[in-house]
DNA sequence: GTCTATAGCCGGATAGAC
DNA sequence: GTCTATCCGGCTATAGAC
C-alpha cells in the first residue's frame, strides 16, 4: 500500500484487463502485457506468482468496478425500474466493444468454462455481483421470483452480446438494447 | 473419395470437433487430437495444411450436421410452429453438454471473435444456417420481420446457454428451455 | 524493487524414410 | 499414405545480478 510497486501492479492489472477482454485469457501472453506496460516480463513474478493470479487480480478489479457502477445506478434514483434502466443505459456506451469482442463478463466466463474449475468460479464472481444487484431491484419491485428474473435479464443481455458480436450486427444490438429498455419500463410495480 | 485416407481424415475432424467444443480451439493442440485418434501428429499435414484448415473442416462438418437436423425438423411437420418446437426439443438432449461447455456454435464464435477475421467468418457459418432456417419458419408464420425474429430467438437461446453454463445452473436451463417452448407455442399464426 | 538472462516445455509445422 | 524425427519459436516460470 502506497509503495512504489503498487503503481506497477496496478498498471499490470489494467493492461491485463484490457488484453484478456480483447484477445482472451489464454491468448494473452506475458509478453503482450509487458509490451503494453513497458514492464519487463520477469518483473511480473514479483507481483504475481502465476498467470492465474493475474486473472484473479483482474477479476477482483472488475468486481470493484461493477460495484461502483451499480452503486452509481443506486444513487441516481430510488425507483428500481429506473435503476435497471440506468444500468442498461451504461451498456449503450459499450456498444462498439461488444460488437468487437462481446461482453467482457460473459466472454471470459465462456472461455474459462473450458478451463479449470478454479478459473471458472473466479470468473463467475463478476456475474454474481450483477445478478445479486438485479435481484434486489426485482425484489424491490415486489417480485417473489426476483432471482429468476435477474437470471432472465442477465441471459437476455448475454444473448444479445453473443449474437451481435458473432454477426457484427450493430442494428441488432441497438434494436435489442431498446427492447430491453422497453421491457424494463413495462415491468409491473408489484 | 473412397480412399483409405478419408477414414483418417474423418476421424481427425470428428476428434477435433469434440475437442474444439470441450476445450476450445486455441487450447486444443495437435497432440490432443493425435492422442484421441491414435494418428501421429506429423500425419495431420497430409490431410490439412494448417490448424486453421482443420477448423474449416470442422465447421463444414457442423454445417452439414445442422442442415440434417433442420431438414429432419422440416420433415416432421408442415407447421412452422411445430418445426421450431422440434428444434427446441433437440436442444433438450444437449443439456448436459451445454452446462459443461456452453453452446458449441456460440462458444466457438465467441472464442474466435478475439481471433483473426478469417476464423470469425468461418465459425459464423453455422449460425447462418440456423438463422436462415428460423427466418423461413417465421416467414411462413406470416411475420414480415422474420429475420429479426430469428435473431431474437437465436439470441435468447444463446443467453440461456451462456448463463446456465457460467452458473452451472441446471434448473435455470430447464426452466428457460420450457419458457422458449411456451413462447413458440404462443406465436400468432400470421 | 527492478531488470536480464535463461531454463524447460510445448506449440505448430517440416523433411524425408518407408 | 503412413510414420518418425526434428526444427524453430513462443510460452510460463525461475535464478540471480544490481
Amino acid at each position: 500500500m502506497g509503495t512504489k510497486g503498487d503503481n506497477n501492479r496496478t498498471r499490470i492489472v489494467e493492461a491485463a484487463d484490457q488484453l484478456f477482454y480483447k484477445r482472451g485469457y489464454n491468448q494473452t501472453s506475458f509478453s503482450d502485457i509487458a509490451e503494453m506496460t513497458g514492464i519487463p516480463r520477469g518483473n511480473f513474478y514479483y507481483y504475481f506468482k502465476t498467470k492465474d493470479d493475474i486473472l484473479a487480480a483482474v477479476v477482483d478489479a472488475r468486481v470493484k468496478q461493477y460495484q461502483q457502477v451499480l452503486q452509481q445506478c443506486d444513487s441516481m434514483t430510488d425507483d428500481p425500474r429506473e435503476r435497471l434502466l440506468a444500468f442498461a443505459d451504461m451498456l449503450d456506451s459499450s456498444k462498439n466493444s461488444i460488437l468487437e469482442a462481446g461482453c467482457p463478463v460473459g466472454s471470459l466466463c465462456s472461455e474459462l468454462a473450458k478451463d479449470t474449475e478454479a478459473l471458472q468460479s473466479k470468473s463467475r464472481e463478476v456475474f454474481e455481483i450483477i445478478r445479486e444487484w438485479m435481484g434486489k431491484q426485482f425484489s424491490a419491485l415486489g417480485y417473489d421470483d426476483a432471482d429468476d428474473r435477474a437470471m432472465d435479464l442477465l441471459a437476455r443481455m448475454q444473448g444479445v452480446s453473443v449474437i451481435s458480436c458473432a454477426f457484427k450486427d450493430n442494428d441488432f444490438l441497438q434494436r435489442s438494447l431498446d427492447g430491453v429498455r422497453t421491457w424494463i419500463n413495462s415491468l409491473a410495480s408489484s
